[in-house]
DNA sequence: TTGTATGCGTTATCAT
DNA sequence: ATGATAACGCATACAA
């Protein structure tokens, strides 16, 4: 081995040791890890066949010491459905596989009276490339200004725009519910009943104005005992299903804000022994696993968070991104969103 | 402000800082950073104060360069059930919360020619703390004495236990099956059809040794027809109930080895018509989202993974976790399933 | 118990 | 285009 001529470094080579090897300066070898132009191609070729002769591997935290910046992603949320986080998570991996970078996950509380200071902690410490913001936290403007104010870029996830173009990827909503209802009322529904979600946040805001642009536009009325508050979890959506199915005009067909609210609409179908679909219709949002689990498999809107964190990992390192997307696809915001048609409702 | 007659460091502060402010070395902040007890009482009250004053945070990329490692957790897993990997994360998360620790995660494809080679560069690169290795790969020798050879802690998790103790965090599938099976037969059931987990792994054998015991626990002859491999996904489960339902001896009760396979068994139910749990009484194994789902809901082992996580980071970086937990707790390996009772099936 | 000098592996500055 | 030298912020070895 030609190695032990250079230094007998036993442990993993560092640069020196390729500069050693090409007889090359540190920074110039560092020139060529950083793909620097200005390096002639005559060492460019002496260095790349030192790197590989001794295997030399970059140490990231001596860059991220010199750079003042980890070669970290980092994935902020509050503890939405986790299954919108795992997914998310999956896309963000994918665009970042064989790849320098990591993703570091964070979950935070958002009730919390420190949450911005346990933010900051975490940015502080962790100094990562980029921090993706999931709803709910995504809608919050102090928390982006923190980001700014530590000058770490950011990505906005949401149900609608909430940032400028760059700093944001989000789907189509209010369009794709809008659709969703619309599709019901073709079917020759006109009783409706909505689930909404939590108050205060913006998709459960998003999801019903679509509902509202459906109903307008078919001209038929909204009855406001049809519209039951939820927070998108499993019990609201049976309390919801309860609720709807004890109404003296029951609805014929009900949209939950999300997939397992509809599981939980379903059962309190079931309770009842009310058919699914034939007396009742029964729409979800997500397309999450619980989807194809209930029976019958639901009918739902895709939402399409695995794609939304891929491109937002795209968007948030254009540079790192191994299948580098064209220029033309990291202007995307919107992804959009489809409907599935499953047996829990007919819609074609 | 007494920052300006220091050194006017406008940005953050570091240990130079502090060590100006107190007037005393770097090295005597450096201790009391990490905790030495070689520092008197008093200086320890001046560098306090200097602390607090500058509000000074250790910069985690110098510590990490400094002492070849970082204060990272990772994460290993090769795309099991999403809801373990979520769980158990939430679990990992949970212990190290108010402590230096980050943890990245980082999926693999244990089907590649590159696993090792893809792991090595991970670890060689990221240098975390210590790394968790969820099922299956967690049941892979090589990975372990890659780990070994690198230098970094791991923690094996598994349905069995797979290392020595300090290494590895288990759940107690065997007996836990074995107590459901027998709760099965004890409600009358002598035909039960077994979904078992995909071939090659630990989990699948354990739970299957579960039933096996349980069987011969109470002399019921096995059917070998009653058996039928699946892969863990709902699909797989939908085929094998289907298989089941079609024999001229239908069984009376279905275990599947997780709740996802469980969703699919209640569907073929549900398309033959299959009363639920009259005709049929299914249970299943992971206790996820999709066991309250289902309806009736499901009745089915409650897979702890979530305190596997809290458990296998504990074990990791048992200096590191805010509430240590006693030395005793931490010499634990096995943490015990228990059985759900819900709708699916009668139990008791 | 406390301090000094040096190392960790990289990048930035400013020459040439 | 290339290189010498000084950061980067902390820890370790060794003195005192």
């Amino acid at each position: 081995m030609a190695r032990s001529d250079i230094k007998a470094s036993r442990s993993t080579p560092t640069i020196n040791d390729v500069a050693a090897l090409a007889g090359v300066s540190k920074k110039t070898v560092s020139r060529f890890i950083n793909n620097s132009p200005l390096v002639s191609e005559r060492l460019r070729k002496k260095i790349a066949a030192a790197v590989a002769e001794l295997g030399y591997v970059p140490n990231p935290q001596a860059r991220a010491l010199a750079l003042r910046r980890n070669f970290l992603l980092a994935l902020l949320y509050d503890n939405p459905n986790g299954q919108t986080v795992l997914n998310f998570q999956k896309g963000v991996l994918s665009a970042i596989r064989d790849t320098d970078l990591a993703l570091a996950v964070r979950p935070v509380d958002r009730r919390s009276d420190l949450l911005l200071e346990d933010i900051e902690t975490f940015l502080v410490k962790q100094r990562p490339l980029g921090v993706m913001l999931l709803p709910p936290i995504s809608e919050r403007d102090d928390i982006a200004d923190l980001c700014k104010r530590l000058e770490i870029d950011y990505i906005r996830v949401g149900s609608a725009i909430l940032d400028e173009d760059s700093r944001c990827v989000a789907s189509n909503d209010r369009e794709i519910v809008k659709q969703m209802i619309g599709a019901l009322i073709a079917q020759g529904h006109k009783r409706i009943g909505f689930v909404r979600g939590p108050a205060g946040f913006r998709s459960p805001i998003e999801r019903e104005a679509g509902f509202h642009d459906a109903l307008r536009e078919a001209a038929v009325k909204l009855d406001p005992d049809l519209v039951v508050l939820g927070n998108y979890r499993f019990d609201a959506g049976l309390e919801a299903g309860r609720k709807l199915l004890a109404l003296a005009q029951r609805p014929t067909a009900v949209f939950a804000s999300n997939d397992e609210m509809s599981a939980g609409v379903m059962h309190a179908a079931n309770e009842l022994a009310v058919q699914i679909p034939d007396e009742l219709a029964v729409v979800g949002f997500d397309n999450s696993a619980t989807a194809t689990h209930v029976w019958p498999a639901l009918s739902t809107v895709h939402w399409p968070i695995e794609q939304m964190g891929r491109l937002a990992a795209q968007k948030l390192v254009p540079g790192f991104v191994q299948l580098a997307p064209d220029a033309e696809e990291l202007k995307t915001v919107i992804i959009s969103s489809h409907i599935i048609e499953r047996k829990s409702a007919i819609l074609s």
